[in-house]
RNA sequence: GGCCUGGUAGCUCAGUUGGUUAGAGCGCUAGCCUGUCACGCUAGAGGUCGAGGGUUCGAGCCCCUUCCGGGUCGCCA
């Protein structure tokens, strides 16, 4: 039986407080058994609360019904001790606990609740699979990394919010249920009651209701929002995330980018103790794409791509010349010192990997003895081959991987390889990277549809001086758009928005949407936009990702409390799952089951 | 939806070419132990080998189906 929580047993101090400078003060301490250790006539608790561990001693000599208390005691009970804290004496000090030099000296003890043995140990140290962990979230966020993790993400959402309430920014709460949008990702439905067939839809982002604020002249917004996507996961992707999300009237994109920088600074000077430099350095997308086949390029290392496709146009490799003469490319990454780390057998896995992203193969130079080993040697004269090798800085000891196609393929291909072959071999050097993306493409051909997309969303403000080419060549035009990348990770999407209806109805056209589409889609966004709308741009941080980030983590679960699998279930509470049946009915529902085969 | 990968004790894993009664470490239970701190020592309990079907004299191991976890491509305006 668990005993009563009363005045007297309310904590004094935290257990990982406690210091040398507490010796012969009377404290009362509360936590979780972490271990315990019987000595036969000696017994020893780690106690532990948030803060950190502290050793509990008990002798028989002072109190044998406390000792025997102290017995009886397990791994995760609940206990509230009070006793002296004392020095540990010489020999006893462990150097490796924070509260090393000290114990606490129980006088007496409550158990304010027994635990059964938990499925895992409660430790940093101990392996857990995912399945397990997540079963057992709620024992998992005892782990001290976990622990810190989440207090971290706190810190961060505390910090910026001081920030932007200091650059005058007010926080504005957008609805959590709206009207769902075919557009973009799919959206999390949420059925109406009242109006049968229809459905709420969760907030991909909060990006119509901050624009409309701008019209109604809440100048500088921002809100940590939670935002929805029904689409798979990936380790750096939730189907619930969380945004730092801002929008500034009467700014320009430097603005905009000025204020995430600043936030960036504060929170890694405040939090990692980091100094950036300011300001962020700038990169083009197609600056990006040519150098490192990505939009969100890890700049940490080199292994740039590098064009080849005027050196070998002529050549007798049919692959090299059909890729360029279909209006493709030849683009070739260099691993320096790769040859006595790459075989031929890892050269055959990285093609097997490249063919899964779309290349058709991999042309390859691997240069272990005087001369180079090339899978295209035949088609090249030896000094056309070593001319092409200097070009592209090539020398022995090193492998070069070529891909010839249309420039999707080469450099989603190249700019994979390109991070893999780093990751493998260790060759990403620790620390942060930032980098603004700018000027994106404002369309993106849609294969499957057979017309042109929206890149970022259809609001973004296309640049002045790509107007002409809106219907001549839409793959032109570049938008006022900026990502903020950190080591290859995606932090940050923002743009300009288009603040004139009749531009923006130009926009929709280019998008091939026909008027009633627009209007019945959009058409309250354009009605607004007709009574004064300031020139405003903003942004969404993904605050997830960030604190992903800034700890090291390998995946967005290491950062939210209660994150889904990749099945967007949770394991835990074992959700989605299925309604209850009156409520269906009078959401007006029924399941429809699948066919069987 | 595709591809890769895993599922054996509470946890983490080993398990040879298909061959006797499926193992280890940790944890757990009990006993001993006064300075431990991953305490130590002794003993013990603990298994639907994810599930279902098949091949075989014989399946943890081979085949098929399926469920679950991880990664990834598609997808993510």
């Amino acid at each position: 039986m668990a005993e009563f929580f009363s005045e007297q047993d309310k904590r004094s101090c935290y257990c990982g407080s406690l210091t040398a400078a507490n010796i012969g003060e009377e404290v009362t301490v509360c936590g979780w058994v972490q271990r315990r250790r019987d000595l036969g006539s000696l017994i020893f608790i780690d106690l532990r609360d948030r803060t950190g561990i502290v050793q509990l001693a008990f002798d028989p000599d002072s109190d044998k019904e406390l000792f025997d208390k102290a017995f009886a005691l397990r791994s995760e009970y609940v206990l509230s001790a009070k006793g002296t804290v004392r020095s540990r004496g010489e020999g006893a000090i462990n150097k490796k606990m924070a509260t090393g030099e000290v114990e606490i000296f129980v006088t007496s003890m409550k158990v304010l609740s027994q635990a059964q043995t938990p499925p895992f140990e409660i430790s940093d140290t101990a392996k857990v699979g995912d399945e397990v962990a997540l079963r057992y979230r709620y024992l998992d966020l005892r782990r001290p990394t976990l622990q810190k993790n989440i207090w971290v993400r706190h810190e961060i959402a505390r910090i910026a919010r001081q920030y932007f309430y200091e650059n005058g920014f007010i926080e504005i709460e957008t609805p959590m249920m709206m009207k769902p949008t075919p557009e973009g990702a799919r959206d999390y439905l949420v059925p109406s009651r009242i109006y049968k067939g229809c459905m709420y839809a969760l907030p991909q982002s909060p990006q119509i209701y901050k624009q409309l604020l701008m019209l109604s002249g809440y100048d500088r917004y921002i809100q940590i929002a939670r935002c929805f996507r029904d689409e798979d996961l990936r380790a750096d992707r939730q189907p619930e995330f969380t945004q730092i999300d801002l929008e500034m009237s009467f700014a320009t994109q430097e603005d905009i980018m000025a204020m995430n920088e600043g936030l960036m600074a504060r929170l890694f000077k405040e939090v990692l103790g980091v100094d950036l430099s300011l300001p962020i350095p700038r990169m083009t997308y197609q600056d990006a794409m040519d150098r490192y086949g990505s939009d969100k390029p890890d700049t940490r290392f080199g292994m740039e791509l590098q064009d080849v496709s005027e050196l070998v146009k002529d050549c007798g490799f049919g692959v090299f010349t059909g890729a360029i003469a279909n209006g493709g490319s030849v683009r070739a990454i260099v691993v320096e010192g790769g040859a006595a780390k790459i075989s031929r057998k890892d050269i055959d896995k990285l093609t097997e990997h490249a063919k899964g992203i779309g290349a058709k193969g991999l042309a390859y130079v691997r240069w272990v003895d005087e001369a180079p080993t090339c899978s295209f040697a035949k088609f090249f004269a030896p000094e056309e081959l070593s001319a092409l090798l200097e070009k592209i800085g090539c020398k022995k000891g090193d492998v070069a991987l070529f891909v010839a196609d249309k420039n999707s393929i080469v450099y989603g291909t190249l700019g994979a390889l390109r991070l893999k072959i780093a990751k493998q071999l260790n060759m990403i050097p620790e620390g942060y990277n930032f980098v603004w993306i700018t000027e994106f493409p404002f369309f993106e051909w849609n294969e499957e549809t057979g017309h042109w997309d929206a890149m970022h969303h259809p609001f973004t403000m296309p640049f002045e001086e790509c107007l002409p080419y809106l219907e001549s060549d839409p793959g032109k035009v570049r938008a006022k758009c900026y990502d903020l990348v950190l080591n290859g990770t995606e932090l940050l999407s923002g743009s300009i928005r288009i603040t004139d209806w009749e531009l923006q109805a130009k926009m929709f056209e280019a998008l091939g949407m026909e008027a009633e589409e627009i209007d019945a889609k959009f058409g309250f966004l354009v009605d607004a936009y007709k009574y004064g709308a300031p020139p405003h741009g903003g942004s969404g941080m993904g605050l997830d990702r960030l604190a992903m980030v800034m700890l090291g983590a390998d995946s967005l679960r290491d950062v939210i409390a209660f994150p889904k699998v990749q099945n967007a279930s949770e394991l835990m509470s074992k959700c989605p799952a299925p309604a209850d049946p009156g409520a269906l009915a009078e959401l007006g529902l029924a399941i429809v089951k699948e066919e069987e085969n």
